[in-house]
DNA sequence: GAACCACGATGCGTATACAATGGTTGCCAT
DNA sequence: ATGGCAACCATTGTATACGCATCGTGGTTC
């Protein structure tokens, strides 16, 4: 299935006699990778909040036409990674201050609540699997890999709500957490990451004692160090920094 | 594509000849209500689950291209009312017992959880609000409209979701009552609505009383009360276990 | 010199055409 | 008569073409 995979540069580019490279044996699973490389960008802050998703260079890029482009757009419409604005195309999302407090009152509710159902499932194996993903984590952390560890943090978090059994919750809270990352971006500071780098350790600590109660408060206590760690100031940008930066 | 349908002429006409249909004068408005009509009907049992829905079927009746549908069907897939299947196209989705039980306990952890804050929120216009939809639910119910009922009791837990004032998690309680509404098409005795005509009222009361605990255990008991009158027997048919049936 | 209007370009929304796939049916061979 | 194979048909997936709206730019007028 790889053979396909030098089209980007190949003469796909061109305008191509009967070039029929629609055909891909995989055409799902070429979205889905698509979708995926997408939403990582976003959630990696390698896009930026407000950045312009413009469908045709997108199209280009993943060497697919719009109506593929279209397709994924919408689905990570739906899931507020990225704003469709009728006329102007798609933009990353720039969460505001109210959204960002429903997303992390919702992730309290949400995520504590799972916590005991957690405690109770959990395995040896479960817990072996956290951990790694705590330290890689950490390293990330530690090697300055910001995007890294922000992408491993959401990742943590959302592996830990599917311990718990419910794929419903499961996938809400992993939109929760995407959308979380989209919010450290806007409102984070640069230096202080939104999780402390021991906490997600003490968390699996708690759980691997099957203490339920004590986990959810931990994990109460960590999500509201993350959201008091952000500064909400709501700052309205859209032109007037010109006059700012220049001197007025 | 046989006749213009004859939707907005009035503007069309000071455009001179714009022989071309005006779909853009109401485009997305226009998406939103054939999306809700199908949305609806599904919640109203008047489509029923397993039920095929083929793209150039749903394009003719509603006089807009396949490109439209798919839109909008993707969308209902999200919402985990249709299954999209790869080459099979859309029917509307037939909730495992697994994913029931799913919905409820994430109805049970979120709505509960949400009872606090709309105790403390809530004004006596919403009451009224509230004590209206309750009543017109409890008129379709003793008039024997089962799928308005069911429409009605929905709508009334997602407002009462949004009287919370987290965005969020209202939504996500619209998509759980909506999903409630299919399970109950698969798994409800007929005859036996999941909500009591009473409760909903009761509900009412303890919320304007600004006690948020008395509704939450309320609700949970509401919500238990519907879940226990489903009759979960998961009757797989989809290749009935031929190996278990005749042996190995 | 500034403001307003007009014209052109860019980019999205929709429809349509085409290709590929899976199911179904009919025929042939055993 | 039954099972397998092959061709056809129905339906989706993808790409492309076309129309329209909005935005930017330049020219003209006050």
């Amino acid at each position: 299935m790889n053979q396909r995979q030098s089209l980007a540069d190949g003469e796909a580019a061109g305008k191509a006699p009967p070039r029929r490279l629609g055909k891909n044996g995989d055409g799902a699973e070429r979205h889905e990778t698509i979708y995926r490389s997408i939403s990582d960008a976003i959630i990696e802050h390698r896009l930026k909040p407000g950045a312009r998703l413009r469908e045709d260079a997108l199209a280009e890029v993943f060497g697919i036409s719009r109506t593929g482009i279209r397709k994924i757009l919408q689905r990570l419409a739906m899931e507020q990674l990225v704003t469709l604005t009728p006329r102007r195309g798609a933009s990353v999302t720039r969460p505001t201050a109210d959204e960002a407090k429903d997303v992390f009152d919702a992730r309290q509710m949400v995520e504590c609540g799972l916590m005991p159902d957690v405690a109770r499932r959990i395995t040896s194996e479960d817990v072996r699997a956290l951990r790694d993903m705590a330290t890689r984590e950490r390293e990330a952390l530690r090697a300055g890999e910001q995007s890294r560890a922000i992408k491993l943090s959401a990742a943590f978090h959302e592996r830990l709500a599917q311990l718990s059994g419910n794929a419903t919750l499961a996938a809400f809270v992993g939109q929760l957490c995407s959308r979380s990352s989209l919010i450290l971006a806007v409102y984070g500071n640069p230096g202080h990451l939104g999780c402390e780098s021991h906490d997600h350790d003490d968390l699996i600590g708690y759980l691997e004692a099957r203490n339920g109660e004590r986990a959810a408060t931990f994990m109460s206590r960590h999500l509201k160090a993350i959201e008091a760690s952000l500064s909400i100031i709501e700052e309205e940008q859209e032109v007037p920094d010109l006059r700012n930066i220049f001197g007025a």
